[in-house]
DNA sequence: TAGATTGTTAATCGATTAACAATC
DNA sequence: TAGATTGTTAATCGATTAACAATC
């Protein structure tokens, strides 16, 4: 078993790509630590302790080579394993993550979305159907599915996360406004719209005070 | 000027409202930093700290008076001052973002869209009408507008950024999946759902791998 | 070759956690 | 009062940054 990488590390990884597939597209051959760190505001240093963590080797004089750390990318983060979700909440939010087709080049395949409201049941988005969340059990049983998005109202978050997770679902991907409680063995990653948009104006807010 | 708190701290700041909220619901009037940490999954004293940075006291053997934290918190966090902003991207996330209700309570008023599409020119997500990019800096001008949100796709987000800046926006929001390049006096929040997934998608390999 | 950039060890920094006295 | 919880100092931990040798 491989140790792991560190989260913060986690999470740049990202940034990198997208640095990545820019320069692939500009056509540059290699990119150096010092250009990604500049274009995030990070430290160099970081940025090599970073790629070395995940195991690629660039070239000492000329830097990363841009195709193939790219390469090395996708295989890492997994782009090419598809996972098969489905998620709950069929309102403005999931709606608009059900038609947000940025998803699937990471492997992201969202097949069916779970609401509790009569007049949404029946309805497709895109290629989609919209199912009663009683339905859910039977559906995880007869499709492998290995990822839940939620996309509700905090007030029914916890009852629904508890419903799933007792259904068998081990990863939780939620845009509910409040934080869950679940067992250990359940992965969960709130993605807190509101709670983002808070600490946003408080940067605001410092930054203006400091002039 | 008093020193700001540390950004991790900050971040958490609007779990602890979520909590000592569910607590007033429920009829609470006393919360110790304990009972907050167990729902995060953190450690107490870090708790303690927290609140304490952000110049909240509470009463020893009892703890933290639920009502009284709450209009703290709302008081630091600046819920009741109250934020004028554009939205810019009337795609499907663009709508849901201007058609959900839950930022207002934390003083978030989106006034208006742009959009470069003519077929969404003119049309209305609520109340909130969608112009033209071009008329963005006359409104800018005749709206006392403090942030701007991006809802764009990678590709035109750095040269609407470009744009929006050189009109005067000091604040941006961004929900576009690619990293920014600002001055140093515009504050920038990157709220990439795709990178999001991307490190959810990693955390869940990494558990099933320590099985 | 000389210079630029990687890879890596050591130093620093800051956040988290442990310990415990103060308090009601 | 005794016990529970806060507030705070000290210790630990891990991430970031600095320094620099290795390399093409």
């Amino acid at each position: 078993m491989e140790k792991n990488i560190s989260i913060p590390a986690l999470r740049r990884l990202p940034s990198y790509y997208n640095i990545v597939c820019l320069a692939l597209d500009a056509g540059d051959k290699y990119i150096s630590s010092a250009t990604i760190a500049k274009q995030l505001d990070i430290d160099d240093t970081q940025v090599r302790k970073d790629i070395a963590s995940i195991g690629y080797v660039g070239k000492p004089k000329v830097g990363f080579d841009v195709n193939d750390f790219k390469n090395h990318l996708e295989n890492y983060l997994g782009f090419n394993k598809q996972r098969k979700a489905v998620l709950i909440g069929a309102g403005n939010l999931g709606i608009a993550l059900a038609r947000y087709d940025g998803f699937q080049k990471y492997g992201l395949n969202i097949d069916a979305l779970f609401d509790n409201d009569p007049l949404k049941i029946g309805i497709k988005i895109l290629d989609k159907e919209v199912f009663s969340i009683s339905y859910l059990p039977e559906y995880l049983k007869q499709n492998d599915i290995s990822i839940a998005i939620l996309a509700l109202p905090g007030a029914y978050a916890q009852e629904v996360a508890d419903f799933i997770i007792e259904a068998g679902i081990k990863a939780i991907w939620s845009f509910a406004p409040t934080s869950l409680i679940v067992p250990n063995d359940v992965v969960i990653e709130t993605q807190d719209l509101a709670a983002s948009f808070i600490t946003f104006a408080q940067l605001v807010d410092q930054k203006s005070n400091k002039d």
